[in-house]
DNA sequence: GTCTATAGTAAGATAGAC
DNA sequence: GTCTATCTTACTATAGAC
């Protein structure tokens, strides 16, 4: 910072470049594992693609895994506000039956799940990294628990039944979702999926 | 052979030890993953405990993985062929409705992954070598394949959706049964499971 | 077919200067 | 915070005796 400075690409270095580099690394490491895969994809190849350094990757993130794993809170937190929105909307334009918000929500998380089809197969094509897979079922049965709040599910096991396929419908059909080629092919199984939980809740309410 | 043989543990070599030995390098390699995960096993440490060595190894396998997909392989034929037996088994006694092959199919399927959950739970609870993830889902989509034979869905959205959701919940109560401590709680989850089958069949079909 | 010994390589991780 | 150079480990692969 004394002297005038080379012409890098980056921002040389102001106070703190430290949102930035996190970014870049981020985005580099998006691009890699969605190209070759997280296994094929080395510590070298995103620090090059990021132009950044090793250095710099281990102090921000710790270990090649937390790059996997910082992408993932990235988009399950999107995906979440995207649902939390959609619900809170519908209570605002008056809906109040469990099933209805939940439907929303569900149509909610679909779409995200379209949008952002080619991260979000990266989490569900199990190539993580080793404990990723344990991850992932935490956060489902934190999902599960949600679900049952809001669908007021009685905690007998005909509730927690009920609970449970709901949400592998969701599980199910994100995955088909993000199968999808068209954004037509999509609605369609979000359609699907909306009427599929409106005839199972009639059928068990 | 040609003279007294020295006192080794293992039948000391004559004509073919291939078999014994891919099965002695097998059962090492079998409990080492589970006692410490696939990826803290090394090479080494399953041929120390197979008495054995890194050129057999290498030899009969190709390479680490080989060992946990011959494992897998092993794992998934054993299953496959309870479920066969005993959808043949209902076909003999009388049953042709699809739905219910299914439910006995499904209830063969989880008592195997309760009796053999040990084995089991190295593959789902994943730490598996590179690329194992793919060949999940690869497995996976053949069993929806077989499902949507099985149970005779159509090929539109809502019922490939269907044979979806029926194919998670074996799946997930599969998890389940795996994690399950006691026969008994084993026997419940796979008693709810046949009802929510039969429930969700009954309100799509 | 089986085994020992060993060379080669790749990649994750760290140390320490700036 | 950033970066380079380096360390360490562990898997891969092969040669060659039995």
């Amino acid at each position: 910072m004394q002297e005038s400075e080379p012409a890098g690409r980056r921002t040389p270095w102001k106070w703190g470049r430290t949102d930035e580099t996190q970014r870049v690394l981020l985005d580099a490491a998006l691009e890699l594992f969605i190209e070759r895969g997280y296994s094929s994809t080395s510590v070298e190849d995103v620090v090059q693609r990021a132009d950044s350094s090793v250095g710099s990757l281990y102090h921000h993130f710790g270990n090649k895994s937390g790059l996997f794993f910082a992408l993932w809170e990235r988009w399950r937190e999107s995906q979440e506000s995207l649902v939390e929105a959609a619900i809170t909307d519908a209570r605002g334009a008056g809906e109040s039956r469990a099933l209805a918000l939940y439907t929303a929500g569900a149509r909610a998380y679909l779409l995200g799940g379209w949008l952002s089809r080619a991260t979000g197969r990266l989490f569900f094509d199990h190539d993580g990294p080793p404990g990723f897979g344990r991850n992932l079922r935490a956060s489902y049965h934190e999902w599960l628990r949600q679900n049952t709040i809001l669908l007021e599910a009685a905690d007998d096991p005909v509730g927690r039944l009920t609970v449970s396929v709901l949400t592998a419908i969701v599980a199910e059909a994100n995955r088909e979702v993000m199968a999808c080629r068209t954004r037509k092919e999509a609605d369609r199984v979000i359609d699907a999926t909306a009427a599929m939980i409106e005839r199972l809740g009639a059928a068990t309410a």
